[in-house]
DNA sequence: TTGTGACGGTATATTTTGTAACTATCAAGG
DNA sequence: CCTTGATAGTTACAAAATATACCGTCACAA
């Protein structure tokens, strides 16, 4: 019929997003135990450095409910430290600890990898707009 | 630090999807008290006309499960008729209801209006290369 | 036929997640 | 100081997602 839902870009990025999470959760999960949400605050803290996590919820947009388990998840395992912020006692600052460093390090090679494969599938031209149009559309829809 | 997360397509995809998904939830919830999978499987059985769960399943990427929740839900509501199947008694034919027709009628405007409100803020050259890299991408990950 | 494995769909139980309420702190004004 | 309203983060509880087991039916072959 009419085919509306197929060209619904809200559908289509949660399908998509559904689909490549489905190609790299295995490697976290089979490789440190993690769960998606554990893995984005890590990568997050790795991306920005000592942080709160306010800042975590907002780079990696996740609640900051998740955002809350996820750190103390992860600073049960020691690869996350909380320190209390001298400028804001509401706050933490959040750092990675250097076996979180090193968990952290040992994910990004497996998981580029896989990305690069997925990728390796388009054709260079498709690609290239691939990339032009999420950075646009990320432009216009996520407020930072 | 590193920034890899912001090159990491799985994860840009899910912010992505995540901040679309905010932006038209409203629309179904508060008009019409849908939830995600029940609008899902309301719009599904409008495009693909009469149809079995199954089909539903694979054309609106759900659990099925979860589509069986939302077809019960849908058809309490008189939205959707449930009919048996003469040639497989085991599932059953779905149709909307006169009723289901015009609830998904009053949805498709606002939703597309929204949508295309996120789309009209890129340049037409980015929109055009969003549409070609994703369907690029559902190609090469999503098998059918 | 009858046995076997697969499939459509549902019910149940476990896990995950969001909503809302709460504590503690901050910032700005009176 | 002492309001008032906002913010950072946690927690309790309700809602939702997910996995698992299950029932009835089908396809097909011994």
């Amino acid at each position: 019929m009419t085919a509306f839902l197929q060209n619904f870009l809200p559908y289509r990025l949660n399908r998509l997003s559904e689909a490549m999470s489905l190609q790299v959760r295995p490697i976290y999960k089979e490789l440190l135990g993690l769960t998606r949400p554990e893995w984005r605050v890590l990568a997050a803290i790795a991306d920005l450095g000592p942080c709160s996590a306010t800042e975590v919820c907002d780079h990696s947009a996740q609640h900051k409910t998740k955002v809350s388990r996820a750190v103390y998840a992860l600073s049960e395992r020691r690869w996350v430290a909380r320190a209390p912020d001298t400028r804001d006692r509401r706050s933490e600052v959040l750092t990675l600890t250097e076996a979180g460093q090193r968990a952290y390090a040992t994910l990004i090679g497996p998981l580029s990898a896989r990305e690069a494969e997925l990728i390796e599938r388009l054709a260079p031209a498709d690609r290239d707009a691939l990339l032009r149009g999420l950075a646009a559309l990320e432009a216009a829809v996520l407020r930072r």
